[in-house]
RNA sequence: GGGUAGGUGCCCGAGUGGCUAAAGGGGGCAGACUGUAAAUCUGCUGGCUUACGCCUACGCUGGUUCGAAUCCAGCCCUGCCCA
């Protein structure tokens, strides 16, 4: 294992809050591998850019040599946390939440080493847990702490409701960390709170109390919003190379350097022009989740598609006509045929008239006429979606 | 349990009998421009229809009326205050 100091520089490089520094330091120096805690709630079925930030930081205390406690929120899940909503979240089936544990696993390994990963699932100790162990727990957090934090506190203001079962979620995060002996659990900023219950828990248990290391929230490609599948604001670890690529390409400019540090875990390069920044790390990024050609393949794609704007050179798929020859019926029949997409007939006919569909650059802006439709074509129906007539 | 304020389109929120497919904002989409799917500006933003028009929509169910998101009754749900 690495000298005490040098593994305190590696850790503690992004991180937000570090409760104590003193107190890992002294974990560290015993030289034993420390029992890392992440739990995840698997709510969605896919794992994004934004999970992978903690994701990242549980890597390199792996390399490091520690041994890491990946903790599947089967149950947890099903209460949804709290942090940062305004509103419950609508509950969803037991059914679900297993489904999404198991594709959730499977893209963590594309971050984590899995051999050095200890995963367990939550609900394997809450499951059984008798009610008056759960009284008992509750009996030792105070209605007072819990409405101490922030998005209880401001619903309350605000008379939105909150609901018990909400409540019960910092206690059982904080009681993971008492059944895994944690020393140290890694969340987001927004799970400060929770995971100091854990180190209130272990404590009355006796335990040493986990270190509390808190990283930055990625905002998603709004760039305001923290990265949420509900939100429709992520990149998927495994969407498909050019979607990563443009998706990324779509954060406003100002968030690229955090995207750096908190994506690839480097610093953004001075002085370079805003958009190679950005391509630059749409690249490496699509380098990391795919590999080197699709990067490569994605940049072409892009200068062909957006910067010089050449249709005609790009791949584009096959679109073959339908019934109908108009341009309502071709273009609708496309969206569906070739992207899965039902689109209105008011929907479409917005589209015509607001110039997005195209044929060979040409903007069509009637939706009754029947142009001569040639294979080889290209028509353009949005920003992102093109087809070659076949 | 009592009192009281509410439940409106993807979200927030205005609207108290016809001019309401429903102000305004957010979000989303498109166009122009550009250095990108950045930024900025502009337009659009329930469904069907070539169109006239039709249908669906303001918590639910009924009712009053030529006509209801708007009035009445019952029910369901939420906040706040009191118990």
């Amino acid at each position: 294992m690495l000298p005490v100091p040098e593994q305190l520089e590696i850790l503690k490089r992004g991180v937000v809050t570090l409760h104590s520094e003193k107190e890992l330091t002294e974990k560290l120096s015993r030289g034993k591998p420390l029992r890392i805690k992440l739990g995840v709630d698997p709510t969605s079925p896919d794992i994004h850019l934004g999970h992978a930030v903690g994701l990242r930081k549980l890597r390199q205390f792996q390399e490091l040599g520690h041994h890491i406690v990946l903790i599947i929120g089967d149950f947890t899940a099903m209460i949804g946390d709290p942090s940062g909503r305004s509103t419950t979240r609508p509950p969803l089936t037991y059914d679900e939440v297993l489904a999404n544990a198991k594709t959730y696993t499977e893209q963590a390994f594309l971050v984590l080493d899995r051999e050095k990963t200890e995963v367990v699932f939550n609900g394997s100790w809450f499951k059984e847990m008798p009610f008056m162990e759960v009284i008992k727990l509750n009996a030792r957090v105070t209605l007072q702490q819990m409405l101490q934090r922030e998005d209880f506190k401001n619903r309350v203001a605000e008379g939105t409701e909150v609901r018990l079962h909400e409540l019960q979620y910092p206690i059982m995060q904080g009681w993971d960390s008492v059944v895994v002996r944690s020393d140290v659990e890694i969340g987001g900023s927004d799970q400060l709170f929770n995971i100091l219950v854990g180190r209130d828990l272990q404590k009355e248990e006796g335990m040493e109390p986990q270190v509390c290391m808190t990283l930055p929230l990625l905002e998603g490609l709004d760039g305001v919003k923290k990265m949420s599948k509900s939100l429709g604001n992520y990149v998927g670890l495994t969407d498909a190379p050019r979607d990563m690529f443009g998706k990324l390409m779509s954060i406003p400019d100002d968030l690229m350097a955090k995207y750096y540090l908190l994506v690839l875990g480097e610093e953004m390069a001075e002085g370079q022009h805003p958009m190679e920044a950005k391509k630059a790390l749409a690249a490496k990024c699509v380098t990391v989740y795919h590999d080197e050609a699709a990067a490569k393949d994605c940049l072409e794609d892009w200068d062909i598609r957006f910067s010089k704007r050449d249709l005609s050179a790009a791949d584009l798929p096959e679109y073959t006509l339908g019934e109908r020859r108009d341009v309502l019926g071709v273009v609708q029949h496309a969206y569906a045929s070739v992207f899965n997409q039902q689109r209105s007939g008011g929907d479409v006919r917005r589209l015509i008239q607001g110039g997005s569909i195209q044929l060979n650059g040409e903007k069509l802006t009637d939706p009754k006429t029947e142009p001569e439709w040639k294979a080889g074509d290209v028509l353009k129906l949005d920003k992102k979606s093109s087809v070659r007539l076949g």
